[in-house]
DNA sequence: ATCTATTAATAACG
DNA sequence: TCGTTATTAATAGAT
């Protein structure tokens, strides 16, 4: 679709490669959310430049989509399209529950570590106004990154049950 | 691209909405096959279809795509498509902090959301046992499962700030 | 980045 | 789901 009909192999020239990458990434995109659009439904696409840089698509986002496909024991076979199981169907009372508990155990997990966080920022900004407000660098930066990127991660699996829980309410309502 | 241009909207019809995901689903591993031959790199999708059965395309395979996507999870250039993007630049530090206490007030302020969502699960837990388990309907599942998706609309919004202060962090890292 | 000749995808229908 | 085809959409090569 194209000046000419191209074959499908590895483009040999690197940067007419690059080129085509990035074009067909945005047109690859594109249609994944029209996808997502039309059909009301959860799509990710993870792709490594030829450079090796990842680019990420997600509706709504890559990580909610990921866990819930690991989470699903019919796993689809890999280089093709195929169809696997739907929801589970014994979804017993008790089996929700279950779910919702080990929800609020959660909650509570990261209410402590909420309360954490609130003394780092306290300590941090004790030590401010000396910097020179632009590069600090001080070694409590490090600790609270990585304290956020686990907050993160925890509240990505969050919303994973929330959905899930959301679709289980959504049966037991009929 | 068809007989007629379509909007970008979803397909109201269930049937003809199931046929345009399977065709479009067709279509998008296709391109993204080309992709990944013309431009030798790696891709992974994952979508779940109207009825929630995943379908999946790797090349090589999903699960070591995702994989190399976790381990060296950096902002890449790109995203996903939809959450308007903000990436402020002048990033002062009085900036960072204020932006670190905003992220604390919605923390506390979730945990009270958290604790009333342990009220309602016990509430329902005292009138179980007296349905047949599995059709409640219970006026408290829709109750439940809204403050279910509230909290989880209030979680995605904090995993966004949570993604831009790690991202404001790294660059105070240097 | 933009342009456009050409090919490829697909909406509607059988 | 499969095949056909009128149309629209994506894009290869050039600027």
């Amino acid at each position: 679709m194209g000046r000419r009909k191209i074959e499908i192999e590895m483009v040999t020239d690197s940067s007419t490669r690059q080129v085509t990458f990035s074009k067909r990434r945005t047109g690859l995109f594109k249609k994944a959310n029209e996808l997502a659009i039309l059909c009301a439904v959860q799509i990710a696409i993870i792709v490594f430049s030829p450079g090796g840089k990842p680019f990420s698509f997600g509706h709504p986002n890559v990580e909610s989509i990921v866990h819930r496909f690991r989470n699903q024991d019919r796993t689809p076979d890999e280089g093709t399209s195929k169809g696997a199981e739907s929801r589970d169907e014994n979804t017993t009372d008790d089996n929700l529950n279950q779910k919702l508990l080990d929800l609020l155990k959660r909650l509570n997990a990261e209410e402590k570590r909420g309360e954490m966080l609130e003394k780092m920022v306290k300590a941090k900004r004790a030590v401010k106004g000396q910097p020179p407000a632009d590069q600090l660098g001080l070694p409590e930066l490090g600790e609270l990154k990585r304290s956020f990127e686990d907050l993160r991660r925890k509240l990505r699996d969050r919303i994973d049950d929330m959905e899930a829980i959301s679709s289980l309410l959504l049966l037991a309502e009929h």
